[in-house]
RNA sequence: GGAGAGAUGGCUGAGAGGCCGAAAGCGAUCGCCUGCUAAGCGAUUGUACGCCUGAUAAGGGUGUACCGGGGGUUCGAAUCCCCCUCUCUCCGCCA
Protein backbone atom coordinates (compact mmCIF):
# COMPACT_ATOMS: atom_id res chain seq x y z
CA UNK A 1 0.00 0.00 0.00
CA UNK A 2 1.58 3.40 -0.73
CA UNK A 3 0.91 6.22 1.71
CA UNK A 4 -1.99 8.51 0.95
CA UNK A 5 -0.02 11.58 2.39
CA UNK A 6 2.58 10.86 -0.50
CA UNK A 7 0.44 9.91 -3.42
CA UNK A 8 -1.99 13.31 -2.72
CA UNK A 9 1.00 15.37 -2.90
CA UNK A 10 3.13 13.39 -5.94
CA UNK A 11 0.38 11.78 -7.97
CA UNK A 12 1.89 13.02 -11.58
CA UNK A 13 5.42 11.50 -10.39
CA UNK A 14 3.63 8.32 -9.41
CA UNK A 15 1.85 8.20 -11.96
CA UNK A 16 4.67 7.78 -14.43
CA UNK A 17 6.59 5.50 -12.65
CA UNK A 18 3.46 2.99 -12.13
CA UNK A 19 2.68 3.26 -15.84
CA UNK A 20 6.04 1.77 -16.63
CA UNK A 21 4.46 -1.72 -15.17
CA UNK A 22 2.39 -1.63 -18.15
CA UNK A 23 -0.75 -0.84 -16.66
CA UNK A 24 -3.13 2.12 -16.11
CA UNK A 25 -3.51 2.69 -12.81
CA UNK A 26 -7.14 5.11 -11.88
CA UNK A 27 -5.70 7.66 -9.58
CA UNK A 28 -8.25 9.81 -10.87
CA UNK A 29 -10.65 8.26 -8.39
CA UNK A 30 -8.05 8.41 -5.36
CA UNK A 31 -7.93 12.45 -5.79
CA UNK A 32 -11.72 12.34 -5.93
CA UNK A 33 -12.32 9.90 -2.73
CA UNK A 34 -9.24 11.39 -0.87
CA UNK A 35 -10.58 14.58 -1.24
CA UNK A 36 -14.09 13.64 -0.03
CA UNK A 37 -12.75 12.45 2.87
CA UNK A 38 -11.32 14.99 4.02
CA UNK A 39 -14.26 17.13 3.38
CA UNK A 40 -16.41 15.01 5.70
CA UNK A 41 -13.41 14.54 8.13
CA UNK A 42 -13.86 18.31 8.85
CA UNK A 43 -16.89 19.03 9.25
CA UNK A 44 -17.67 15.75 11.32
CA UNK A 45 -14.64 16.63 13.68
CA UNK A 46 -16.24 20.45 14.28
CA UNK A 47 -19.37 18.79 15.25
CA UNK A 48 -17.93 16.50 17.38
CA UNK A 49 -16.16 19.50 18.93
CA UNK A 50 -19.32 21.47 19.68
CA UNK A 51 -20.83 18.00 20.66
CA UNK A 52 -18.22 17.16 23.17
CA UNK A 53 -18.46 20.86 25.10
CA UNK A 54 -22.05 21.30 25.25
CA UNK A 55 -22.40 17.54 26.79
CA UNK A 56 -19.87 18.94 29.13
CA UNK A 57 -21.38 21.38 29.85
CA UNK A 58 -24.62 19.36 30.23
CA UNK A 59 -23.29 17.50 32.91
CA UNK A 60 -22.44 20.90 35.06
CA UNK A 61 -26.11 22.03 34.66
CA UNK A 62 -27.37 18.75 35.92
CA UNK A 63 -25.00 18.90 38.18
CA UNK A 64 -26.59 22.19 40.02
CA UNK A 65 -30.00 20.47 39.34
CA UNK A 66 -30.58 23.36 36.95
CA UNK A 67 -32.65 22.35 33.20
CA UNK A 68 -30.70 21.50 30.37
CA UNK A 69 -33.53 20.33 28.48
CA UNK A 70 -33.15 23.34 25.57
CA UNK A 71 -29.68 22.09 24.57
CA UNK A 72 -30.53 18.12 24.67
CA UNK A 73 -32.91 18.68 21.76
CA UNK A 74 -30.24 20.64 20.18
CA UNK A 75 -27.96 18.10 20.68
CA UNK A 76 -29.83 15.30 19.69
CA UNK A 77 -29.92 17.19 16.57
CA UNK A 78 -26.31 17.55 16.42
CA UNK A 79 -25.64 13.76 16.74
CA UNK A 80 -28.15 12.91 14.14
CA UNK A 81 -26.16 14.87 11.71
CA UNK A 82 -22.82 13.03 12.87
CA UNK A 83 -24.49 9.81 12.60
CA UNK A 84 -25.23 10.54 8.66
CA UNK A 85 -21.18 12.28 8.40
CA UNK A 86 -20.12 8.78 9.99
CA UNK A 87 -21.60 6.57 7.91
CA UNK A 88 -20.60 8.66 4.57
CA UNK A 89 -16.96 9.08 6.06
CA UNK A 90 -16.82 5.07 6.89
CA UNK A 91 -18.08 4.63 3.16
CA UNK A 92 -15.64 6.76 1.46
CA UNK A 93 -12.85 5.67 3.47
CA UNK A 94 -13.48 1.78 3.03
CA UNK A 95 -13.54 2.59 -0.60
CA UNK A 96 -10.40 4.96 -0.70
CA UNK A 97 -8.29 1.70 1.29
CA UNK A 98 -9.58 -1.03 -1.33
CA UNK A 99 -8.36 1.16 -3.77
CA UNK A 100 -5.16 2.03 -2.15
CA UNK A 101 -4.73 -1.40 -1.88
CA UNK A 102 -5.06 -2.51 -5.60
CA UNK A 103 -2.01 0.30 -6.44
CA UNK A 104 1.04 -1.56 -7.04
CA UNK A 105 4.26 -0.86 -5.41
CA UNK A 106 6.41 1.96 -7.11
CA UNK A 107 9.37 0.41 -8.88
CA UNK A 108 12.92 1.55 -7.49
CA UNK A 109 14.93 3.71 -9.62
CA UNK A 110 17.60 1.12 -10.91
CA UNK A 111 14.64 -0.95 -12.03
CA UNK A 112 15.17 -1.37 -15.68
CA UNK A 113 11.99 -0.33 -18.09
CA UNK A 114 10.88 -3.23 -19.77
CA UNK A 115 7.50 -5.14 -21.08
CA UNK A 116 8.22 -8.57 -19.69
CA UNK A 117 10.40 -11.46 -19.09
CA UNK A 118 12.37 -11.52 -21.88
CA UNK A 119 13.24 -7.93 -21.16
CA UNK A 120 14.93 -9.26 -17.79
CA UNK A 121 18.36 -8.08 -17.65
CA UNK A 122 20.98 -10.96 -16.47
CA UNK A 123 23.16 -9.52 -13.80
CA UNK A 124 25.24 -12.33 -12.96
CA UNK A 125 26.08 -15.91 -14.24
CA UNK A 126 28.22 -18.59 -12.29
CA UNK A 127 29.61 -21.97 -13.42
CA UNK A 128 28.72 -23.19 -16.76
CA UNK A 129 26.29 -25.77 -18.51
CA UNK A 130 27.34 -28.64 -17.71
CA UNK A 131 28.74 -31.05 -21.15
CA UNK A 132 26.72 -33.90 -21.91
CA UNK A 133 27.95 -37.11 -24.34
CA UNK A 134 24.58 -37.95 -24.74
CA UNK A 135 21.31 -36.03 -25.13
CA UNK A 136 20.20 -35.37 -21.33
CA UNK A 137 16.96 -35.81 -20.44
CA UNK A 138 14.15 -33.95 -18.54
CA UNK A 139 13.80 -34.92 -14.73
CA UNK A 140 10.20 -36.27 -15.17
CA UNK A 141 11.91 -38.77 -17.53
CA UNK A 142 14.60 -39.77 -14.89
CA UNK A 143 12.50 -39.53 -11.63
CA UNK A 144 10.06 -42.26 -12.60
CA UNK A 145 12.78 -44.20 -14.35
CA UNK A 146 15.00 -44.15 -10.83
CA UNK A 147 11.28 -44.99 -9.21
CA UNK A 148 11.45 -41.64 -6.87
CA UNK A 149 8.87 -39.66 -8.93
CA UNK A 150 5.59 -41.04 -8.92
CA UNK A 151 3.09 -38.55 -10.68
CA UNK A 152 0.54 -40.94 -11.98
CA UNK A 153 0.58 -41.84 -8.22
CA UNK A 154 0.36 -38.35 -6.70
CA UNK A 155 -2.36 -37.57 -9.39
CA UNK A 156 -4.58 -40.50 -8.39
CA UNK A 157 -4.29 -39.83 -4.94
CA UNK A 158 -4.89 -35.99 -5.05
CA UNK A 159 -5.12 -34.68 -8.46
CA UNK A 160 -3.20 -32.93 -11.33
CA UNK A 161 -0.05 -31.32 -10.39
CA UNK A 162 0.46 -33.38 -7.37
CA UNK A 163 3.32 -35.64 -6.94
CA UNK A 164 4.36 -38.57 -5.00
CA UNK A 165 7.85 -38.76 -3.63
CA UNK A 166 9.28 -41.97 -2.85
CA UNK A 167 12.14 -43.72 -1.15
CA UNK A 168 15.40 -41.80 -2.40
CA UNK A 169 13.22 -39.20 -3.78
CA UNK A 170 11.78 -38.14 -0.91
CA UNK A 171 14.92 -38.44 1.07
CA UNK A 172 16.76 -35.88 -1.14
CA UNK A 173 14.06 -33.48 -0.70
CA UNK A 174 13.88 -33.56 2.86
CA UNK A 175 17.86 -33.69 2.47
CA UNK A 176 18.04 -30.42 0.57
CA UNK A 177 15.59 -28.79 3.39
CA UNK A 178 18.15 -29.09 5.95
CA UNK A 179 20.54 -28.55 3.47
CA UNK A 180 19.27 -25.28 2.94
CA UNK A 181 18.19 -24.15 6.03
CA UNK A 182 21.77 -25.00 7.85
CA UNK A 183 23.43 -22.99 5.67
CA UNK A 184 21.28 -19.92 6.34
CA UNK A 185 21.22 -20.90 9.90
CA UNK A 186 24.85 -21.48 10.72
CA UNK A 187 26.66 -19.20 7.82
CA UNK A 188 24.41 -16.41 7.09
CA UNK A 189 22.99 -15.80 10.60
CA UNK A 190 18.98 -15.99 10.25
CA UNK A 191 16.71 -17.63 12.74
CA UNK A 192 14.90 -20.65 11.91
CA UNK A 193 11.05 -20.40 12.78
CA UNK A 194 8.25 -22.87 11.92
CA UNK A 195 4.96 -20.73 11.42
CA UNK A 196 1.61 -21.77 10.71
CA UNK A 197 0.95 -23.38 7.45
CA UNK A 198 -2.80 -21.46 7.04
CA UNK A 199 -3.16 -18.12 8.07
CA UNK A 200 -5.93 -15.61 8.03
CA UNK A 201 -7.26 -12.75 5.81
CA UNK A 202 -5.37 -10.07 8.03
CA UNK A 203 -2.30 -11.65 7.19
CA UNK A 204 -2.85 -12.05 3.78
CA UNK A 205 -3.79 -8.67 2.99
CA UNK A 206 -0.45 -7.77 5.06
CA UNK A 207 2.01 -8.96 2.85
CA UNK A 208 -0.58 -8.04 -0.42
CA UNK A 209 -1.98 -11.69 -1.51
CA UNK A 210 -5.39 -10.27 -0.81
CA UNK A 211 -7.65 -8.51 -1.59
CA UNK A 212 -6.54 -9.06 -5.15
CA UNK A 213 -4.89 -12.55 -5.98
CA UNK A 214 -7.83 -14.37 -3.75
CA UNK A 215 -8.01 -16.55 -7.36
CA UNK A 216 -4.53 -17.74 -6.74
CA UNK A 217 -4.82 -19.04 -3.25
CA UNK A 218 -6.49 -22.15 -1.93
CA UNK A 219 -9.03 -21.21 1.25
CA UNK A 220 -9.97 -23.75 4.05
CA UNK A 221 -13.52 -24.67 3.61
CA UNK A 222 -15.80 -23.85 6.31
CA UNK A 223 -13.56 -20.80 7.69
CA UNK A 224 -11.28 -17.86 6.32
CA UNK A 225 -8.25 -19.56 6.54
CA UNK A 226 -5.83 -19.42 3.83
CA UNK A 227 -3.24 -22.30 2.85
CA UNK A 228 0.11 -20.31 2.83
CA UNK A 229 1.27 -19.81 -1.12
CA UNK A 230 4.68 -19.14 0.42
CA UNK A 231 6.12 -18.60 4.33
CA UNK A 232 6.57 -15.06 3.15
CA UNK A 233 3.05 -14.69 4.05
CA UNK A 234 3.31 -16.01 7.95
CA UNK A 235 6.57 -14.92 8.92
CA UNK A 236 6.68 -11.23 7.32
CA UNK A 237 3.46 -10.99 9.88
CA UNK A 238 4.73 -11.85 12.92
CA UNK A 239 5.45 -8.61 13.38
CA UNK A 240 2.37 -7.01 12.07
CA UNK A 241 1.42 -4.31 14.29
CA UNK A 242 4.08 -4.24 15.92
CA UNK A 243 6.45 -1.17 17.24
CA UNK A 244 9.94 -3.24 17.06
CA UNK A 245 13.22 -1.33 18.69
CA UNK A 246 15.70 0.17 16.15
CA UNK A 247 18.27 -1.87 18.24
CA UNK A 248 16.28 -4.99 17.56
CA UNK A 249 16.86 -4.56 13.20
CA UNK A 250 17.57 -6.40 10.91
CA UNK A 251 15.66 -9.20 12.19
CA UNK A 252 16.76 -12.22 9.70
CA UNK A 253 14.15 -15.50 9.58
CA UNK A 254 14.35 -18.31 7.34
CA UNK A 255 11.53 -20.88 7.33
CA UNK A 256 10.56 -24.38 5.58
CA UNK A 257 7.09 -24.62 4.64
CA UNK A 258 5.19 -25.92 1.99
CA UNK A 259 3.42 -23.88 -0.24
CA UNK A 260 0.12 -24.15 -1.55
CA UNK A 261 -0.76 -22.51 -5.15
CA UNK A 262 -4.17 -22.76 -7.20
CA UNK A 263 -1.94 -21.71 -10.66
CA UNK A 264 -5.03 -19.85 -11.49
CA UNK A 265 -4.31 -18.74 -14.94
CA UNK A 266 -1.63 -21.27 -15.61
CA UNK A 267 -3.79 -24.10 -17.08
CA UNK A 268 -1.59 -25.78 -19.96
CA UNK A 269 1.86 -24.19 -18.91
CA UNK A 270 4.64 -26.45 -17.69
CA UNK A 271 2.01 -29.29 -17.24
CA UNK A 272 4.94 -32.43 -17.20
CA UNK A 273 6.70 -32.47 -14.07
CA UNK A 274 7.67 -30.90 -10.64
CA UNK A 275 8.01 -27.46 -12.08
CA UNK A 276 4.69 -26.06 -11.59
CA UNK A 277 2.93 -27.92 -8.54
CA UNK A 278 -0.16 -27.29 -6.18
CA UNK A 279 1.93 -28.06 -3.48
CA UNK A 280 5.67 -27.77 -3.25
CA UNK A 281 8.41 -27.07 -0.37
CA UNK A 282 10.08 -24.02 -0.25
CA UNK A 283 12.71 -22.39 2.59
CA UNK A 284 11.98 -18.74 2.61
CA UNK A 285 14.32 -15.74 4.12
CA UNK A 286 12.23 -12.98 5.17
CA UNK A 287 14.37 -9.66 6.78
CA UNK A 288 13.02 -6.79 7.86
CA UNK A 289 15.58 -3.70 7.85
CA UNK A 290 15.70 0.03 8.51
CA UNK A 291 14.98 2.08 5.29
CA UNK A 292 18.47 2.60 4.60
CA UNK A 293 19.81 -0.25 4.74
CA UNK A 294 17.23 -2.39 2.65
CA UNK A 295 18.83 -2.10 -1.28
CA UNK A 296 22.48 -3.91 0.83
CA UNK A 297 20.51 -6.11 2.44
CA UNK A 298 18.65 -6.84 -1.13
CA UNK A 299 22.29 -7.73 -2.51
CA UNK A 300 23.42 -9.98 0.52
CA UNK A 301 19.91 -11.69 0.27
CA UNK A 302 20.19 -12.58 -3.16
CA UNK A 303 24.12 -13.75 -2.83
CA UNK A 304 22.72 -15.99 -0.03
CA UNK A 305 20.20 -17.67 -2.32
CA UNK A 306 22.29 -17.84 -4.57
CA UNK A 307 25.13 -19.97 -2.54
CA UNK A 308 22.54 -22.77 -2.09
CA UNK A 309 23.07 -23.33 -5.77
CA UNK A 310 27.04 -22.77 -5.81
CA UNK A 311 27.58 -25.45 -2.91
CA UNK A 312 25.16 -27.96 -4.97
CA UNK A 313 27.57 -27.14 -8.29
CA UNK A 314 24.55 -25.68 -10.30
CA UNK A 315 25.20 -23.51 -12.92
CA UNK A 316 22.89 -20.29 -12.76
CA UNK A 317 21.84 -16.64 -14.00
CA UNK A 318 20.50 -13.90 -12.02
CA UNK A 319 18.29 -11.63 -13.60
CA UNK A 320 16.70 -8.00 -12.37
CA UNK A 321 12.76 -7.88 -13.11
CA UNK A 322 12.38 -5.76 -15.11
CA UNK A 323 9.67 -2.88 -14.61
CA UNK A 324 6.56 -5.21 -16.80
CA UNK A 325 7.67 -8.17 -14.85
CA UNK A 326 8.09 -7.17 -11.51
CA UNK A 327 5.66 -8.48 -8.84
CA UNK A 328 2.53 -6.25 -7.42
CA UNK A 329 4.23 -5.27 -4.06
CA UNK A 330 8.04 -5.38 -4.81
CA UNK A 331 10.32 -2.53 -5.63
CA UNK A 332 12.92 -4.32 -6.77
CA UNK A 333 13.41 -7.91 -7.56
CA UNK A 334 16.13 -10.41 -8.52
CA UNK A 335 15.30 -13.72 -9.94
CA UNK A 336 17.79 -16.58 -9.42
CA UNK A 337 17.64 -19.24 -12.87
CA UNK A 338 19.29 -22.52 -12.63
CA UNK A 339 20.02 -24.02 -15.63
CA UNK A 340 18.12 -27.45 -16.41
CA UNK A 341 19.61 -29.26 -19.19
CA UNK A 342 16.89 -31.50 -19.80
CA UNK A 343 14.71 -28.60 -20.58
CA UNK A 344 17.13 -27.20 -22.60
CA UNK A 345 16.10 -23.63 -20.46
CA UNK A 346 16.76 -21.50 -17.31
CA UNK A 347 14.04 -22.06 -14.77
CA UNK A 348 13.49 -19.22 -11.93
CA UNK A 349 14.40 -21.05 -8.79
CA UNK A 350 14.56 -18.04 -6.24
CA UNK A 351 12.76 -15.00 -6.66
CA UNK A 352 14.43 -12.19 -3.68
CA UNK A 353 12.21 -8.45 -3.42
CA UNK A 354 12.82 -5.52 -1.83
CA UNK A 355 8.58 -4.30 -0.62
CA UNK A 356 10.51 -1.46 0.86
CA UNK A 357 8.12 -0.35 2.63
CA UNK A 358 4.67 -1.44 1.07
CA UNK A 359 3.76 -4.78 2.78
CA UNK A 360 4.99 -2.64 6.07
CA UNK A 361 2.69 0.03 5.89
CA UNK A 362 -0.27 -2.53 5.28
CA UNK A 363 0.90 -4.52 7.86
CA UNK A 364 1.65 -1.82 10.27
CA UNK A 365 5.24 -2.92 10.87
CA UNK A 366 7.19 0.02 12.26
CA UNK A 367 10.05 0.78 14.17
CA UNK A 368 11.42 3.45 16.69
CA UNK A 369 14.46 5.42 16.06
CA UNK A 370 15.92 5.59 19.01
CA UNK A 371 17.75 9.29 18.00
CA UNK A 372 14.55 10.82 17.36
CA UNK A 373 12.39 8.44 18.79
CA UNK A 374 9.93 9.14 15.90
CA UNK A 375 8.08 5.93 14.55
CA UNK A 376 8.72 4.88 10.44
CA UNK A 377 7.97 1.85 9.12
CA UNK A 378 10.41 -1.00 8.64
CA UNK A 379 11.42 -2.40 4.83
CA UNK A 380 10.48 -6.08 4.25
CA UNK A 381 12.64 -8.61 2.11
CA UNK A 382 12.19 -11.94 1.21
CA UNK A 383 14.00 -14.18 -0.86
CA UNK A 384 13.20 -18.23 -1.64
CA UNK A 385 16.59 -20.22 -0.60
CA UNK A 386 15.70 -22.11 -2.55
CA UNK A 387 12.52 -23.92 -4.17
CA UNK A 388 13.05 -27.38 -2.89
CA UNK A 389 11.59 -29.31 -5.72
CA UNK A 390 12.68 -26.82 -8.54
CA UNK A 391 16.51 -27.93 -6.98
CA UNK A 392 15.69 -31.74 -7.03
CA UNK A 393 14.90 -30.74 -10.82
CA UNK A 394 18.12 -29.30 -11.16
CA UNK A 395 20.12 -32.00 -10.12
CA UNK A 396 18.84 -34.27 -11.16
CA UNK A 397 19.08 -32.69 -15.11
CA UNK A 398 22.48 -31.77 -14.23
CA UNK A 399 24.01 -34.41 -12.62
CA UNK A 400 22.58 -37.54 -14.39
CA UNK A 401 24.96 -39.50 -16.05
CA UNK A 402 24.72 -41.76 -19.25
CA UNK A 403 23.92 -44.92 -17.58
CA UNK A 404 20.59 -43.18 -16.30
CA UNK A 405 21.44 -42.84 -12.74
CA UNK A 406 22.40 -39.34 -10.60
CA UNK A 407 25.08 -38.54 -8.54
CA UNK A 408 24.40 -36.93 -5.63
CA UNK A 409 26.07 -33.11 -5.20
CA UNK A 410 28.80 -33.91 -2.05
CA UNK A 411 27.75 -31.34 0.49
CA UNK A 412 24.27 -33.32 0.40
CA UNK A 413 25.68 -36.20 0.50
CA UNK A 414 25.62 -36.63 4.70
CA UNK A 415 22.53 -35.53 4.42
CA UNK A 416 21.20 -38.35 2.64
CA UNK A 417 23.49 -41.16 5.20
CA UNK A 418 26.13 -41.26 2.77
CA UNK A 419 24.24 -42.05 -0.29
CA UNK A 420 26.05 -40.37 -3.17
CA UNK A 421 24.05 -41.75 -6.13
CA UNK A 422 20.87 -42.45 -6.84
CA UNK A 423 20.72 -45.58 -9.35
CA UNK A 424 18.57 -47.83 -11.63
CA UNK A 425 18.90 -51.06 -8.91
CA UNK A 426 17.97 -48.59 -5.84
C1' G B 1 -17.43 -30.32 21.97
C1' G B 2 -19.42 -28.71 27.40
C1' A B 3 -18.88 -25.13 31.76
C1' G B 4 -16.76 -20.77 33.68
C1' A B 5 -13.33 -16.34 33.91
C1' G B 6 -11.06 -12.53 31.38
C1' A B 7 -9.14 -8.80 27.30
C1' U B 8 -7.34 -1.18 29.67
C1' G B 9 -1.08 2.69 27.67
C1' G B 10 6.16 -0.47 26.98
C1' C B 11 4.73 -3.83 31.45
C1' U B 12 1.71 -4.62 36.17
C1' G B 13 -2.92 -2.84 37.38
C1' A B 14 -7.25 0.84 39.02
C1' G B 15 -11.82 2.38 36.81
C1' A B 16 -18.07 1.00 37.13
C1' G B 17 -22.51 6.98 32.40
C1' G B 18 -20.14 13.32 32.49
C1' C B 19 -14.49 15.69 36.70
C1' C B 20 -10.94 9.61 31.99
C1' G B 21 -6.40 9.58 26.96
C1' A B 22 -7.38 7.21 31.39
C1' A B 23 -5.11 6.63 38.88
C1' A B 24 -0.97 4.14 40.96
C1' G B 25 3.41 1.32 40.53
C1' C B 26 7.33 -0.47 37.41
C1' G B 27 10.31 0.51 33.27
C1' A B 28 12.46 4.29 29.96
C1' U B 29 14.35 9.33 28.75
C1' C B 30 16.00 14.19 30.33
C1' G B 31 17.42 17.42 34.31
C1' C B 32 18.88 18.32 39.55
C1' C B 33 21.42 16.61 43.71
C1' U B 34 25.02 13.42 45.80
C1' G B 35 33.08 13.11 46.14
C1' C B 36 32.56 8.37 43.26
C1' U B 37 27.62 3.27 37.54
C1' A B 38 23.48 3.29 44.67
C1' A B 39 19.67 6.05 46.94
C1' G B 40 16.81 10.70 46.48
C1' C B 41 14.11 14.89 43.92
C1' G B 42 11.69 17.00 39.54
C1' A B 43 9.94 16.76 34.55
C1' U B 44 8.68 13.96 30.34
C1' U B 45 6.89 9.37 28.65
C1' G B 46 1.05 6.09 23.17
C1' U B 47 -0.73 5.79 18.07
C1' A B 48 -3.44 7.47 13.89
C1' C B 49 -5.84 11.06 11.07
C1' G B 50 -7.38 16.30 10.03
C1' C B 51 -6.80 21.69 10.32
C1' C B 52 -3.64 26.23 11.15
C1' U B 53 1.46 28.04 10.94
C1' G B 54 6.13 27.22 8.66
C1' A B 55 9.65 26.49 2.71
C1' U B 56 5.25 20.67 0.05
C1' A B 57 11.47 21.26 5.80
C1' A B 58 12.53 20.95 11.06
C1' G B 59 9.44 22.60 14.64
C1' G B 60 5.07 24.73 16.86
C1' G B 61 -0.28 25.29 17.73
C1' U B 62 -5.13 23.07 17.58
C1' G B 63 -8.92 19.35 16.91
C1' U B 64 -10.84 14.32 16.37
C1' A B 65 -10.59 9.12 17.12
C1' C B 66 -8.70 4.90 19.68
C1' C B 67 -9.41 1.20 26.78
C1' G B 68 -9.66 -6.79 22.00
C1' G B 69 -13.05 -6.03 17.09
C1' G B 70 -17.98 -4.60 15.26
C1' G B 71 -22.91 -2.75 16.19
C1' G B 72 -26.60 -0.43 19.63
C1' U B 73 -28.70 2.77 23.84
C1' U B 74 -27.69 8.08 25.42
C1' C B 75 -27.17 15.11 24.91
C1' G B 76 -22.70 12.25 26.62
C1' A B 77 -19.84 5.28 26.87
C1' A B 78 -13.43 2.32 28.97
C1' U B 79 -17.98 2.15 31.92
C1' C B 80 -24.87 -0.15 29.98
C1' C B 81 -26.90 -3.82 25.92
C1' C B 82 -26.04 -7.27 21.57
C1' C B 83 -22.72 -10.01 18.20
C1' C B 84 -17.76 -11.70 17.09
C1' U B 85 -12.56 -12.85 18.02
C1' C B 86 -8.77 -14.20 21.18
C1' U B 87 -6.63 -15.78 26.03
C1' C B 88 -6.93 -18.58 30.64
C1' U B 89 -9.11 -22.57 33.99
C1' C B 90 -11.90 -27.19 34.50
C1' C B 91 -14.28 -31.48 31.92
C1' G B 92 -14.52 -34.49 27.46
C1' C B 93 -11.74 -36.05 23.12
C1' C B 94 -7.30 -36.66 20.81
C1' A B 95 -1.29 -36.63 18.33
Amino acid sequence: MLDSKYLRENLERVSVKLEARGQDFNLGQFSLLDQKRRDILREVETLRNERNTVSKEIGRLKQHGEDASGIIEKMGAVSSRIKTLDDDLKETEAGLHELLLTIPNIPHDSVPRGAGAEDNPVVRTWGGKPPFDFAPRPHWEIGEELKILDFARGSKITGARFTLYTGLGATLERALINFMLDLHIREHGYMEVLPPFMVNRDSMTGTGQLPKFEEDLFRVAGTDYFLIPTAEVPVTNIHRDEILEEAALPIHYVAYTPCFRAEAGSYGKDTRGLIRQHQFNKVEMVKFTKPESSYDELEALTLNAEEVLRRLGIHYRTVTLCTGDLGFSSAKTYDVEAWMPGQDAYREISSCSNFEDFQARRAGIRFRRSETGKVEFVHTLNGSGLAVGRTVVAILENCQQKDGSVVIPGVLVPYLNGVDRITLHG
